[in-house]
RNA sequence: GCGCCGGUAGCUCAGCUGGAUAGAGCAACAGCCUUCUAAGCUGUAGGCCAUAGGUUCGAAUCCUAUUCGGCGUACCA
């Protein structure tokens, strides 16, 4: 907000030295507050074009601006070549007032508007409970679901899933393997079968249901078993995410694929365009002609298609489907397969880059520096469902979100078990709180929020560091979304809600003085929207009491 | 071997489209509650940014090599 302000000023001073020079400019907020509000370092990176010495343009390009003294306190030279550009508090105040208008829109943007997105995430197969590591890839998707809502985009969030094939067959027998061993406990388990505990819950139901009745192993019988197995599991991984409050769109069949004979189809295509061949009984891909490393599978020599194929198919389905963006979450296991799907997205003649990737690193469980094991033999094992259970929706969701997606991340059980300051989930959610609680108060006192704000009030060293926070926000969001990191918005909120606190603690909000009171109300329940609409942007609660 | 991700404070991590004195949370130490929720605020301490070279006016950030860790590298998904 402030940079485009300043750009334009800058612009005009540039280019009456070189017009061809405008490309240079770029603001920066400095790290030291010594240093303005903003710099610019064009000086030091024209000191070679213009053969000059960085402090002479500097000087130049001040002698060329033209400003308002009211916005702007200070320019000044400093350092190798800086320009450091300090702005009035009045400027500052003047637009949040402007801002402040937006009140909960503040931070929506129209960049997206016409658009539709697609994002596919969690897509696991029902054929286990989710482990901490779908957790993961489930809040990036809902929260880079929620960024490009809050971009003005047509979200669509998508669950592949595939209920058909060997995984399925592997867990009805391993359900039917627990069946049996009720009554007769030799029963041979399937040597590669699913060793959770959650099988014999899902055998004790069926024979709950069933008796003794499927004890033939039928074909009839077996299908009914994985079905059965099939259901319970979708149902589990829905109330699991329902805890996380996520909740999609689309759920989109891998067999479905193969139903409609859109794996045939691109088969058939990649066949006449002789870019696939047969060797050994199976079908490859001539994938090293589209500039990769090998060949690949597509079709074994069982007649059976690798998982390649159908994520081929499923990606161009998607473009089909008419989506200008189309973003996958994978975990970093998953990386191997991207090159292949969007070399068969590009043959096939779509644009690839409209394909967007994230990969994100595994997630560990440790509690007092020690290790968790998540394993399903050993005793002590965690699904996601009985952390959400131990800690609530929205811990979970802001440890999960609170880093990098391309860092390994380490879920501190320890840390987050803590119901207290230590925990730095509460710390933005209680600043949400007190500012429910002041305007509470002020209610309380018939005070109520005037229509007009005024702003100059707004002078205090806190209260002018809470506003350039809140100013921020729409950017923070931009860049969030740009880059897909939604801990950039879990970042900047800490900020935001330190800001808040540090103002709370030297502003007193409720004074005799109305018109004081007034305007810092209005701070304040500015501040609110953007806490409870970045909380919001990561799936947390803002409450209202704590 | 090759590919991707990472190595920054005691611990977990930001910062990485190059900028001025490297940040936060937790842990440690010292303070602040007759006043709007102390789940808060204030201060102290803590660092050869894995190592070695290079590019540059300037490198945690870019390049090269080395090294350590994670994940891949299937006719598993």
């Amino acid at each position: 907000m402030e940079k485009t302000f300043l750009k334009k000023i800058f612009a005009q001073a540039v280019s009456n030295i070189s017009p061809d020079l405008v490309y240079y400019l770029e603001f920066d907020i400095p790290k030291n507050p010594d240093h303005g509000d903003l710099s610019c370092n064009i000086a030091m990176r024209l000191a070679r074009v213009l053969k000059k010495s960085p402090r002479d343009i500097a000087q130049d390009i001040i002698g060329n601006l033209k400003y308002n003294s009211d916005d702007i306190e200070n320019i000044e030279i400093a350092g190798a070549g800086f320009i450091n550009i300090s702005f009035s508090k009045n400027f500052y105040c003047k637009l949040f007032d402007t801002v402040r208008l937006e009140g909960s829109r503040f931070g929506k943007s129209s960049i997206g508007t016409g658009k539709r997105v697609n994002v596919e995430y969690v897509s696991a197969n029902p054929t286990g409970m989710l482990h901490l590591g779908h957790g993961r890839n489930a809040v990036i998707g809902d929260s880079i679901s929620n960024l490009y809502d809050w971009a003005g985009y047509e979200v669509t969030r998508e669950y592949y899933f595939n209920n058909a094939g060997n995984q399925m067959n592997n867990l009805g027998a391993s359900i039917y393997a627990r069946y049996m061993q009720m009554t007769s406990p030799s029963f041979p388990f399937p040597e590669d079968g699913y060793h959770g505990d959650y099988i014999k819950l899902i055998a004790g139901e069926i024979r709950q249901e069933f008796g003794d009745s499927l004890e033939s192993g039928s074909d009839e019988n077996m299908t009914r078993i994985r079905k059965f197995g099939e259901k319970w599991c979708f149902k589990n991984i829905n109330a699991t995410l329902e805890k996380m409050n996520i909740y999609q769109d689309e759920y989109y069949n891998e067999d479905s694929l193969y139903s409609s004979g859109k794996i045939d189809e691109l088969l058939s295509g990649f066949k006449s365009r002789n870019i696939s061949y047969e060797k050994d009984g199976a079908v490859w891909m001539r994938l090293t002609e589209l500039g990769l490393e090998n060949d690949r599978v597509i079709v074994k020599s069982n007649g059976e298609p690798t998982y390649r194929l159908p994520d081929m198919a499923y990606h161009i389905e998607k473009f089909k489907r008419g989506y200008d963006l189309i973003v996958d979450v994978f975990g970093a296991d998953h990386i191997a397969t991207i090159p292949d799907v969007l070399a068969a997205v590009d043959f096939m003649g779509y644009d690839k880059e409209k394909v967007k990737v994230l990969i994100y690193q595994f997630v560990t469980l440790s509690e007092n520096g020690v290790q968790v094991k998540m394993s399903k033999r050993t005793g002590k094992s965690y699904t996601l469902d009985q952390l959400l259970d131990e800690l609530g929706g929205d811990v979970v969701r802001f440890f999960l979100l609170n880093r990098s997606i391309s860092t390994h991340l380490e879920f501190d059980l320890g840390l987050a078990k803590e119901q207290s300051d230590k925990n730095p989930v509460f710390y933005l959610q209680y600043a949400h709180t007190r500012i429910c609680s002041v305007i509470d108060k002020a209610n309380e006192k018939n005070i109520s929020i005037a229509e007009h704000c005024n702003y100059h009030l707004l002078t205090n060293d806190k209260e002018t560091a809470l506003i350039k926070q809140l100013l921020r926000f729409p950017n923070v969001l931009s860049i969030a979304t740009e880059k897909h990191e939604p801990h950039i918005v879990a970042d900047y909120l800490r900020t935001c809600a330190s800001a808040y606190h540090k103002f709370y603690q030297n502003c007193r909000i409720l004074s005799n003085d109305l018109d004081l009171t007034n305007s810092r109300l209005h701070l304040a329940n500015m501040t609110k929207y953007v806490l409870s609409n970045g909380l919001n942007i990561l799936g947390i609660n803002a409450p209202l009491r704590m």
